[in-house]
DNA sequence: TATTGCTCAAGTGTTCAACACTTGACAACG
DNA sequence: CGTTGTCAAGTGTTGAACACTTGAGCAATA
């Protein structure tokens, strides 16, 4: 018995979560995952099933668990026999998750007092981090500052499930910013925003926080719906609807997405 | 044209859903969630796959498909090589959900001014649908009506993502309440709170309304908490914990539960 | 005695091949 | 011009198969 307290107190600091031991099924999910969220596939794309298996190697029953796990997520859209298509976000969308955010990221700030200062570490990071990669022009690493720092706001809920859930939406948002063309925007402007939000939480000053965060979001939500309002009437020339999926010809998948995408940050 | 008008004003009002178009695997999650949810299967239970594939009458594949589902929603747990389990709630989940509802219910209250009247004959539904149950013992009924309160309230928010989550998490909550043993309880009490909430709201008193549901949810949460403390120490001659997942003997799957399970309402 | 190593059965993870069924497109037809 | 077959492509589902992991029992060992 007193051996075992030792060995126990040894072994104490080893994690079993370090140990490789994920199922294929959740690998190919976090690959197409990362796939959709940065852009390579564009929204609207179809994804057949077997192409897509073969293209990462794994049988058509995993690709099928990992396809499931990502229409759950709300990334890809099922239709009953006709496949799986990269989710397209509507404008009501858009209006749902900011509303959202709004209910979620405010009372944040409210709960922010009797938390821990590591997570102000964080912010600041996040804040360093966002305006180091508008300096270097790096769009994709901005955008991924911005919303990093608004899921550590999250974090002063100190609630796994609603993490989880705004992580969640926050996926969302992402896969609809993609067919937003940087040329059209800057996210630049809005690292001083973030910068005041961050002074004011440490101040204490959690209504002002929350007041500017407010119309933050108001800002970003307005800036992205007109942005997505315009692009839904780019092409000129076609008939504005062609239902939601696009029947895919006998192409295999593209690989290779290369868009000029990203970036209308919140 | 004119022959399209009418036939399309004729079937308007047959609806695509009517038709008998859902996945196996999709039914086969429901009926398995039906279960968990009413508490025929208790938190801990494992589930093997084959025989529970085999008891529904459907392959390895698809059930496990509707694993997949159960396991995202929370509702099973699985441990890799492993198996499944139905999830238990720790008291800290507990204390995570009622936080949570917390956030989204009385947000919700407040947000009900400019709402539409049908979510109020439908909370005067519930209400009333509630009484009826406790004055005829129907327990289960009781709860059923008790959480369709609930969640008519966060209707008021106007938006579907959060509905669907907050349904996720009452699942949770109920499958954490049917450990709870009925004669331990008399959700009977909160038919009055009940009713007082949905006056001052059809009054419009939602400051004063918005208090009294936290108080409510402030005494559930205790009361589930004391419960569930007192439950957990209830096995008095065994030793406190057996691991996560108790190994299963060759026995089949236990299709009759027939526990005396349910009712600690919210 | 406590530890180590071995074996074995049970169960999960994954693959593969097959078939029924649905869907959309195209051509033949009235 | 609208309707009706026909057909290929793709999904939904099944069943069997095999590799691998896990836990438990049992013997060998120091």
């Amino acid at each position: 018995m007193a051996r075992n307290f030792f060995v126990g107190f040894l072994f104490s600091r080893m994690e079993r979560s370090q140990i490789h031991r994920v199922s294929v099924a959740d690998q190919a999910a976090g690959i197409l995952r990362q796939r959709i969220l940065e852009g390579e596939l564009r929204p609207g794309t179809p994804l057949p099933e077997v192409p897509l298996a073969e293209s990462m190697g794994v049988s058509r029953n995993t690709m099928r668990e990992a396809v499931r796990i990502l229409s759950i997520e709300g990334l890809l859209k099922r239709n009953i026999h006709r496949g799986v298509a990269v989710a397209q976000l509507s404008l009501r969308d858009v209006q749902e998750i900011y509303h959202l955010r709004r209910i979620l990221e405010i009372s944040a700030v409210h709960a922010a007092k009797q938390s821990r200062s590591e997570v102000f570490q964080e912010l600041r990071a996040a804040v360093d981090g966002y305006e180091e990669a508008v300096r270097s022009r790096d769009w994709a690493k901005a955008v991924s500052w911005d919303l990093q720092f608004h899921t550590l706001l999250i974090r002063f809920h100190g609630n796994r499930r609603l993490e989880s859930f705004y992580q969640k939406v926050i996926g969302e948002l992402r896969m609809g910013m993609v067919l937003v063309d940087r040329s059209h925007d800057n996210p630049g402007g809005l690292v001083p925003v973030h910068r005041k939000l961050y002074q004011l939480l440490l101040a204490g000053k959690l209504k002002q926080c929350a007041a500017i965060l407010a119309q933050h979001l108001d800002d970003s939500e307005s800036r992205l719906g007109r942005i997505m309002a315009g692009q839904r009437a780019q092409p000129p020339g076609l008939k504005p609807s062609r239902g939601t999926l696009a029947r895919r010809r006998k192409t295999s998948i593209r690989v290779d997405g290369r868009g000029t995408s990203a970036v209308a940050g919140g």
